[in-house]
DNA sequence: GGCCCAAAAAGTGTATACAGTTTTTGACTT
DNA sequence: AAGTCAAAAACTGTATACACTTTTTGGGCC
C-alpha cells in the first residue's frame, strides 16, 4: 500500500489563472472572510482579480463541484449554505474515511512519519499560542490531510482536502463552540497511539476526536440567513 | 445517521448544457468508447454537441477535477491514463470508504433496503444474461452507489460515483480479466450478510469482493499507449 | 406610507474574435 | 531516403460582444 508520494504529481493550482482564483476564493470561504449565502457577482470578481468574466466563470463552475458554492441558474453564484443534513453526511463520510485511514496508517507507520506529524502539531500549537485564528483553522484541518500524504495516497489526500473545506464552512454556519486547543491535544494523542502501533487505541482516539469536532456543532441552531426577510419570517 | 434521501437534492446534470456535455463525455469514457490518451479537441467536441467552445471548455475543466481527463497547458485535453500507483490509491480509498459504509449499513438495515438491493442485483443479472456489456459495467458499479443512497447519504453516493468512474477507466487500462458474473454473485452474498445483520460476515464479503475486483487488474502489464512511437520504443 | 408596474440597470449565458502557442506540412538539403 | 527548418494550419487561452433574464428603480395610484 505504501507508495511514493511524488509519483502522483498534482499540478500547482497557482499555475493557471483559473487555479489562482479557485484557490483565493476557497481560502476566503474556508477562512470565513465570505459569509455563507453571499452573492458572488462575476464582474466584481473579475475586476478584483484583474481578469475577464471568462476565467471567473471557470473558477466558479469548478468550485460548485466541491459544494463550496451553489450556482442558481440565471441568478448567479452564492457561497454555499450547507444544511444540517448535509453537514451530518459530510461528517459521516469523514468518519468512514479517517477511521480506515488510521487503521491502514498503523499497519505501515515509520518513525519518520511520527516525527512529521509531531512537527505539524508543533505548528498547530504555535498558531494557537499566537491567536492566529486563520492559521489555526487551516493547520487543524491539514493534520488529517498530512496523514494521508504521509501514507503516500494522493487520491485520499485530495478527497480529504475537499471534505475538510466543506467542514470548515459547516463549522462557520453552525457556530462551533469547540475549543481548538482541545483538537491539537487530541491530535497528539492520536500520534502517540500510532507510534505504539496500538490499532485499537488509535481508532478510539480518532473516533473520539471526530466526534468532539462534530459535537461542537449545534445543529438545532437555525442557520444564520443572509437574507433579512427570510431571517425574520 | 439515516437521513431522507430527497433532502439533499442534486440538480439534474442534464439541465444545463454544460452538464449534458460532462455527462455524455463521462459515459463515453467510462463505457470505453474513448480510449485513454485520446485527444479531446475543443472545436471537434463543440461541433459534435452543436455548441461553442466556451461550453466545451467548461465541461472539460470540470471533468479534469474528477481525473477522468487530463489537461496539458496549451496542448489540450486528453482522456486520462491513470498510472498503476494511482489505480492502487483509488482502490485503497474505495476499500476504506466501502468497508465503513458496510459497517454503518448493517447498523441500520431495513427489509425495504434489502429488497431494493436484491432488485438491483436482478437487473445486473439480466444485463449479464443479455451480454449487455455497457449496462453490465454501469450496473455493477452502481450497486455500491445504491448502498450509499439507501443509507440516505448523498455526499457519500456522489463521492463513490466519482471513484467508481475512475475505477472503470482503470479497469479498461489494465485489462480486467475479472469475470463480471462473479461480481454479481458477490453482491448477492453481501446482501445476504446485510440481511442477517452479520457485521463481520458483511465486512468479510465486501472486502473479498473489492479484493477480487482489484485482483482482476494486471498492474504489471504496460499501459497500452495511444501513441504509436511510444508504444514501440 | 404602502402597493403595483413599467422602464432602466445589472447580471448571467453563449458565441465569437483575436493573440499566442503547438502541430503539421512540404520544399530543400545532404 | 532521411533529416531540417520555415511557413501554414490548427489549436488553446483570454477578452469581448450580445441576447436574454433577473433585479432594481422610481413614478403613479390607492
Amino acid at each position: 500500500m505504501t507508495v511514493s508520494p511524488s509519483s502522483l504529481a498534482v499540478p500547482d493550482p497557482n499555475a493557471s489563472p483559473t487555479g489562482r482564483i479557485v484557490d483565493s476564493l476557497t481560502r476566503a470561504i474556508v477562512e470565513h472572510r465570505l459569509q455563507p449565502g453571499t452573492k458572488l457577482a462575476e464582474q466584481k470578481l473579475a475586476d478584483h482579480f484583474g481578469v475577464s468574466r471568462t476565467l471567473v466563470r471557470q473558477a466558479l463552475f469548478q468550485m460548485a463541484r466541491n459544494h463550496l458554492i451553489r450556482l442558481e441558474p440565471a441568478r448567479g453564484a452564492f457561497v454555499a449554505t450547507p444544511s444540517a443534513d448535509e453537514a451530518r453526511q459530510v461528517f459521516a463520510v469523514r468518519r468512514m474515511l479517517e477511521l480506515e485511514m488510521t487503521r491502514a496508517f498503523v499497519q505501515q507507520v515509520t518513525p519518520a512519519q511520527i516525527d512529521a506529524l509531531r512537527a505539524h502539531i508543533e505548528r498547530e500549537r504555535r498558531a494557537l499560542a499566537q491567536q492566529d485564528i486563520r492559521g489555526r483553522t487551516e493547520l487543524l484541518g491539514e493534520f488529517h490531510v498530512r496523514m494521508a500524504e504521509l501514507m503516500g495516497n494522493t487520491v485520499l489526500a485530495q478527497l480529504l482536502t475537499d471534505l475538510i473545506s466543506r467542514c470548515a464552512l459547516i463549522a462557520l454556519m453552525y457556530q462551533s463552540s469547540h475549543a481548538a486547543a482541545h483538537s491539537s491535544d487530541e491530535h497528539w494523542a492520536i500520534v502517540d497511539a500510532l507510534e505504539r502501533r496500538d490499532e485499537n487505541l488509535a481508532l478510539a482516539q480518532m473516533a473520539q476526536h471526530l466526534q468532539h469536532v462534530e459535537e461542537g456543532l449545534q445543529f438545532d441552531r437555525q442557520p444564520p440567513s443572509h437574507d433579512i426577510a427570510m431571517a425574520l419570517s
